[in-house]
DNA sequence: TGCAGTGTTGCTTC
DNA sequence: CGAAGCAACACTGC
């Protein structure tokens, strides 16, 4: 769910939404486990409050699979999504005014993201506000988490690239992720399946398990194949599909077969084209291929993919 | 009814 | 050292 398209569409429609707007409050249930950094008690909580009042959102940006959202006073947000976070913008009931008690009544009734009517079904995501952030224009920025996964701390924007984000592999969509830069890469793995070392952060940054699993199929390899064994010409096909399919990903303003949904509450339409993901015993969509879509444990997560046409290196 | 499976990551174990 | 397993949590579907 949240991979790379999904956070670029998060980010890129709360840099239209925020940038500008006066943060006058902020609420969360921070007995919840999944503030593992500074919002994981009372104490950490009142920090973390110290550091964003009054503080104006300068932008939001992406990194990996992290949305950065960069204050005026040199601070910045980050919030990982992990599988089931949700970032959502909108008002309560369209009131202007905001209380600190309020999500408590939320998980009751109702919230409308972007007074979006379709979006009424969040209703029952209500229970699930963790976090509240409320702005000068009476609207809110809110995160949901069924699972509570998502993680959630502030830095100062000076350190994150030198310190918090230094692990996280290259960008892949940028210009600078050439072809050399790839294999270079995934060299540090070479007796991994090419499944897993696609989804490695630290190698690349961005892919998971739906986009890994339509690269290999784009570029007609195996998941399981061993990195060292697959012949550069593959390695090349799987470079080219990394970059158009995260690229579709995003067109598509995300994938919502599972929950995703931008943070106005509306599903995205990648997951209408997927060839392999989810799709165990469907005819292979490639023209003239008599496979059927599988499903394997890669690692621990499962994999699709065509047995007739993805070849194995091995 | 019960249990396997679900998008991610990071810690533990071997 | 690297790779694999599993936990964090709650819900859905077979």
């Amino acid at each position: 769910m949240p991979e790379l398209p999904e956070v670029q569409t998060t980010a890129s429609k709360l840099n239209e939404l925020l940038p500008g707007l006066k943060i006058i409050s902020v609420w969360s249930d921070y007995s919840s486990p999944i503030y593992k950094d500074q919002i994981k008690n009372k104490k950490y909580f009142t920090n973390f409050e110290k550091s964003v009042l009054g503080a104006k959102i300068k932008n939001v940006a992406r990194r990996a699979k992290n949305v950065l959202i960069h204050l005026s006073n040199g601070k910045t947000v980050l919030v990982h999504m992990k599988m089931t976070g949700h970032l959502l913008y909108g008002s309560y009931r369209g009131k202007k005014e905001f209380k600190a008690e309020i999500p408590d009544l939320w998980r009751k009734e109702k919230w409308l993201p972007n007074e979006n009517p379709e979006s009424l079904l969040w209703d029952s995501y209500n229970r699930f506000i963790h976090l509240v952030f409320s702005f000068s224009n009476g609207k809110n920025l809110v995160l949901s988490d069924v699972r509570k996964f998502a993680k959630v701390a502030i830095f100062d924007s000076s350190d994150l690239e030198s310190k918090h984000l230094k692990h996280l592999g290259p960008e892949p969509l940028l210009q600078s992720f050439t072809f050399s830069i790839f294999k270079e890469r995934i060299a540090k793995k070479p007796r991994g399946k090419i499944k897993t070392v696609l989804m490695d952060q630290e190698i690349i940054a961005g892919i998971g398990n739906i986009y890994s699993d339509e690269v290999l199929f784009e570029a007609e390899v195996h998941p399981e194949s061993i990195v060292s064994k697959i012949p550069d010409k593959k390695l090349q096909d799987i470079f080219k599909a990394v970059k158009i399919l995260l690229n579709k990903g995003i067109d598509f303003r995300g994938d919502s077969m599972s929950d995703y949904r931008m943070p106005s509450g509306e599903k995205g339409d990648f997951q209408n084209h997927h060839k392999v993901y989810r799709k165990t015993g469907a005819k292979c969509p490639k023209k003239n291929c008599i496979g059927v879509v599988s499903r394997i444990k890669v690692g621990a997560r499962s994999g699709h993919f065509c047995p007739v046409h993805q070849k194995k290196f091995i």
